[in-house]
Formats: structure tokens, C-alpha cells, sequence
DNA sequence: GATGAATGAGATTTCATTCAT
DNA sequence: GATGAATGAAATCTCATTCAT
């Protein structure tokens, strides 16, 4: 009995945070009222409120689900490639394939919704900041151990080559989010340069300079 | 007359779009009430929207603003260097001192505003496509005369390099507007490091393969 | 089988009014919720409206409820008393023992509620000005009787009369329902000093004047 | 300039109070809504809402009006008065004629609402009691010299003796909120002849016994 | 009979905008 | 030109009541 109730409040929980996902999508979170939600969720106002206390609550368990989908599993996958570069692949083909697909829209554009809110909603930036830092530390170890193998320039940061692999996933979804059409594909390839080397074919510096 | 007439309203147009800049950097854009504007532009209600028509306007002429300067500077300057290398490090140079110095956080703050309310907003969407467009299309020209020059891969699309190279400066403004204590310099050293070939020190792919 | 359903409901109803009860005396009528009645009930919202039409009816309920017990039969004990000073003694100490004890806190703040419900509620009115109506009466008979007596001075109203004797009474409820350390014993004997001619002590006005 | 605006704000805050007011002797606190109170104050909500934080703000604010006027200043006059007996009738009279008069139904019913929301809200408690105190402090002083002067039981508490002062008051208001047609002048009678010694004409308790 | 999730009207409160002074 | 009190539509949230299970 309990099970049933518990399951029951689970799934409306998640119809509702799925209605006002849409919502804030579309419009953001501000100016999406509580009868969009209700209205998209199918739901009445007072059904609505008994699974959140509020509209805040919604808007946080929405930031929240965002994303929540294993990070964590495409690193563990990621790390068994036989070298680097191949790991490299993998991880850019895994994040990028999130960036396409039905949905994705909805999916980039809440994310700058949850970005303007971190940078304004002192709750929400705590488990913003707590999820990336849990990625983060995933991927630093990724890096490290590449620096190890020699194949990243040990002197460079690493907590730094994170942040860059980061801006260049973020970078691009903004990207996606304000012109869905803009192609995926050449995108990644210029990443996959970048990261293992294939970009720059000019000439190097002088290592008796610097 | 009609000169200082013209100067004044500038004057106070700027003021009060300073001032919601402000705001909109601390709350967002939709949390923000004109009373707060006021406020901060030490101006009553009436006299704002003697210089504006509605919070929307402000809205728009506060993402119009952003960054207003000179893009195009930078890029006409870096396109003096005297070859690839120097110039991407001069334009990472430039580009990023502008996250920090004095009011970078409110400025890194209010582009996440920004970029959410492109998202969501048309009309701001247009102005920022646009402008967006004009400096792409300033990089573009850059990075067509590297893949010349062998430099860059030419076998990349130059639109997607461009777009990798805003991905590196908009992603570590969200960073940035995040945790502003985030450390510019060893992060402007990855980048150069991407750009210029020094980030992969490890083995190149057979060329004789793929 | 009628009368064991009727016992039963008879039993419910009491349930649901005394939780009721209980909560008005917290929160007064109108800010307490359904909800909370049920709750001190521990019975569903479905439950409770099986017993009653509505709210209303359970703060008519409760109204009625009040004190329900036996003025009567106070009055009916007293006028046995062989004087009239022991009488309005034997009256004051039965009276007054209600304002203490378990649960009269609880009743001395619910009889505000009821007031306040009385001066604003039609129906709540009528009911209350019977019961009122009825005491009074049985009071009337006392002190008409005094009266005849020539323990109390004839020329008073004894309609009025009685209304001070009601003050005296409801008074202290309310003093004791705003503060219930209040005490009740000096009090009372107060009242029974003034009602049987020890309160003053002074000279009596010349009855040549006036 | 800041005159006309202290003065302004101060007759709004006044019109919203009394509208307020009129809705609360007619409907009680929580019923009553601000709806009703912007009608009747002839204002928006908008406006209300410049004046008064919120509704409980208002109905802090018509308790606190209550009866605001001049209990003191009755006192200071009374004890004027030539002797105990004149100073009683005097004070009676003067509290008495409140109940009467254009507007007194609707203070005597506002009253009941008052001390409803006493039981119930702890800040109203807070400001009822020390008003109440004041008053008490002032009745006691006049009590204890008519016991210095022999005129009132010395054996009797004084501030019980204040109590029942007050009963005889609260009491009858209560009376005329639920029943406006309720004679003053007999029961003013009454109360007189109670503290001043002519009710009781019965036979004194013999003072051997006791 | 009992439950408690759902309803939806209605309450309080906010805030962009206007306009008399 | 400037002010800021006033407006009132609209937002969030509550809660008495119903009804499928």
C-alpha cells in the first residue's frame, strides 16, 4: 500500500516537473505561470500543490532532473578505451550526442534557464556547483592520467583543461539553443582536433624560445 | 537646444540602463520590478518611462548593450600580427581580459540573462543573431587565412572552428559568472594551447589509417 | 441495528466537534482548516463530510455544544438554598469552578470565538440568544424572588440584574481566556461581596436626598 | 513637504483602518476581505497595499485603534471627583455612554472580534495586554485609596476588584454586540448600586460568625 | 463506509504602467 | 519635465468540498 502511494507520488512528481520543463523551455522560468504548468501537466492547481510546496520548489527540481542522466556513466565508460585518444572520441561522441536528437531543443534551452538562475538563485547554484564538481573531478582524473601517459602538455593546468573541455560542450549548446539548426557533426570533429592534436598543422614554436 | 535636448536623453537613457543592468545581473531580468530599476537609476517611476516605453524596452536596450564594444576592434587589430600563432594568442589576450577587472561578474551575470532570454525572447534573439553573425563572420575570415596558410586543418568547417573558439570564451564566462574566483590565466594558457598546437604532445594517428 | 447506527454516528459526530473544538480554541473558526480537523479528528476529509454538511455546520455544532451542560440544573440546585445570601454563594462557587480545572483554557478561548461568531453570524445568534434567553429566565426568577425578599433593593431592574451577573461572569472569561494564571479566587470573592452588600463599606448617601 | 506627506500617509492609513473596521464589526476579521476593505475604503488594492503590508498588518492596526481613545484621560477626571461614591457613578457614566451612540454597535461588535483574535494571535495579545495593563494600573489606584478610605472592603483583593470592574464593562458590550436593543441606563443602575453599596438591602451576615 | 487525491473558485499580494499635480 | 500615488490585471497559493476507488 505504501508502494502504491509512493510510486504514485513519484510519477505525478515527475508529470509535473516534465509539464514545467516544457514551460520554462518555452518561455523560461519567470514569466511561465503556474497555470502553464498546471495546464500542461493536466493537472489543477490544488493537484499541483500537493507534490510542491511551491513554484520555486518546481523550478529547483527541475534544475535538478536536468542533466541528471549519467555524467558519471560516460566517464566510467570512457575510461576503459585502450589509449587516450580513442577515449577522447568516445567521450566527445557520448556529450554530443545529447546535443541532437528529439527533445534536445528543450533540453538546451532550459539549460540556459538554469544557467540565468544559477547566477541569481543562491539554492540553485549550490547543487549546480555540487553536480559539477562531481563531473569535473571525473574528468580531472581523465586528464591527469593523460598528462601521465604524456599525451596532454603536463604544463598545463589540469583543472583548467577540464573547465576548456566543459566550455567546449556548454559553449555549443548555447549555440544549439539559439539556432536548433546549426550542424553537430562538423562541430565535434573540430573538437576531436583540437583535443588530440589534429587542429593546429602549422609550424611549431621554437622550443629554444619561450 | 535640440543637441543638449538629444544629449540628455542619451544621458538618462543611459543612466537607467546602467542601472538595470544591475539589477538584472543581481535578479534576472523578470524577477527585477521597475521600482527596482528606479531605485538603482535614483529616478521615479514616471521619469523612466518618459525615457523608455515599457520594462521590455529596457529589457532589450540592457541585451543591446552587452558587449557593445568593439568586438570588431579586436579582431581588426589581431588580423595585424604577423602570423597565426601571434594572433590567436593576441585574441585570447584580448578576448579575455574582458572577463575580469571591475564589473566582469555583473557582466559575465547578465550574458547568462542574456542568453537565456535569446532562448525564449524573438526580438532579442534577432539583435543577438545578428550580432552574433557580424564578429562569426569577422572569425571566419580569420580562420579561412589559417587553413591558407596550412595552419589550421583544412579540413575542418571554418564555421565550426569559429564556433569552437566562442564555445571556449562563452563557456568559461558561464564559469565565471558562476564562481567568480575562477582563475583566468592558466585557462587562457589551455586555450592558446588548443589553438596553437601545444596541447597534445602525444602520438599523431597513422596517417596511413583512417 | 438503527440504534447501534445511530449510537455510532451520535459517537462520530462528538469526535469530529470535540477535534473541532480544539482547534477553534487554537485558531478560531475561520483559520482553521477541514484539514486540520481531521486531523486532530483522525478521520479522512471524506469521513468527516459523511458526518457533516460543512464547515458551517460544525462550528454551528460547536457553538451549540457550549456549555451545553447544565445551567439548569445550577439554577434548579441553588434556589434550594435556605437564604439568598447562601444561594448567589452556592451560584458563584458553581460557576466559577468551570473557568478552571482541565480544558478551560480551551473553553474560555473557544467561548471568544463563539462571541465573535454571535455578533457576525445570523444563525449562530439565534441559537445562542435562546440558550441565553433560558438561563435568564431562571436567573430573572432568582433575583424577582430576592427582590420579594427585600434582600436586594426593588427598585432595580431585574433584567438588568441579571445582565450583571452575566458580566461578572463572562468578564472573567475573558480575562481568564487572555491570561489564564488569572486567579479565580479573589474573584469570586469579590462577586459574592458585591452581590450580598460586604463590597461596600463606606457611608450610605443621605436618603433624604435624591 | 515632508508635512503633506506624513499627513497624507497618516489619513490614508486612518480611511483604510475605519473601512476596515465597518468590515470587521460586520464579518469578522477573517472573513472579511480585502476586497471588501478596498470597497469600502474606496481604494485599490493596489493602493491598500502601499499603506499595509498585508492583511494581518491591517488587523493589527484596527486592534490597536480600539478603544485607543482616552481610557486615561477618564481616570484623571474621575478621580477629581469629591468622594468614592461620585467618582464611581462618575467613572460608570463615562464608560457607559461609549456603548451607546452612532457607531457604538459596530465598536461592540468589533470588541468581540478583538478579543476573539486575542485568544488566537500572540502579537495581538501582546499590544491588548499592555493596554489593558494601563488601565488596570490606574482602576487599582482608585480602588486601593477607596479601601484607604474605608469605602471598599479592605479584606478584598484590589486587583480583583478591578477585574470585576471591567467585567460589568466587557460584559454589557458584550451584550449590546449581540443584542444593540439591550437599555443601558437600568443596568448602569445596577452597576452603581452594586459598587456603591444600595443593591444588597438584605440582612448583614452576623460578624460573629465567619 | 472510508479514503485521500483532485478540483477550482476565490483569497491575498505584486507590479508594470498611468496621470494628476 | 518630474513625481509618486493610484490602478487593476494577473500571479501565486489555499482550502472547502467531491467522488472514484
Amino acid at each position: 500500500m505504501p508502494k502504491v502511494s509512493e510510486q504514485h507520488l513519484e510519477a505525478r512528481k515527475q508529470q509535473i516537473v516534465d509539464a514545467a520543463f516544457q514551460c520554462f523551455a518555452r518561455k523560461g522560468f519567470h514569466p511561465t505561470t503556474m497555470q502553464e504548468i498546471c495546464a500542461e501537466a493536466d493537472l489543477s492547481a490544488g493537484a499541483v500543490y500537493r507534490y510542491f510546496e511551491s513554484k520555486q520548489a518546481i523550478i529547483a527540481s527541475a534544475c535538478d532532473v536536468t542533466q541528471e542522466t549519467s555524467d558519471q556513466e560516460l566517464l566510467a565508460r570512457a575510461i576503459e578505451a585502450p589509449d587516450t585518444r580513442q577515449m577522447l572520441q568516445g567521450l566527445a561522441d557520448a556529450f554530443f550526442s545529447r546535443v541532437d536528437g528529439p527533445d534536445a531543443t528543450v533540453q538546451n534551452r532550459a539549460i540556459l534557464q538554469l544557467w540565468a538562475e544559477v547566477a541569481v538563485n543562491d539554492e540553485v547554484r549550490g547543487t549546480f556547483k555540487e553536480r559539477e564538481a562531481t563531473i569535473a573531478d571525473g574528468m580531472r582524473a581523465i586528464v591527469v592520467e593523460a598528462q601521465e601517459r604524456d599525451d596532454f602538455d603536463v604544463g598545463l593546468d589540469s583543472q583548467s583543461v577540464v573547465r576548456a573541455m566543459f566550455a567546449l560542450y556548454d559553449g555549443f549548446r548555447l549555440q544549439k539553443a539559439i539556432d536548433p539548426s546549426t550542424p553537430t557533426a562538423p562541430y565535434v570533429t573540430v573538437v576531436k582536433a583540437l583535443l588530440t592534436g589534429s587542429f593546429w598543422t602549422g609550424a611549431m614554436p621554437d622550443p629554444a624560445k619561450t
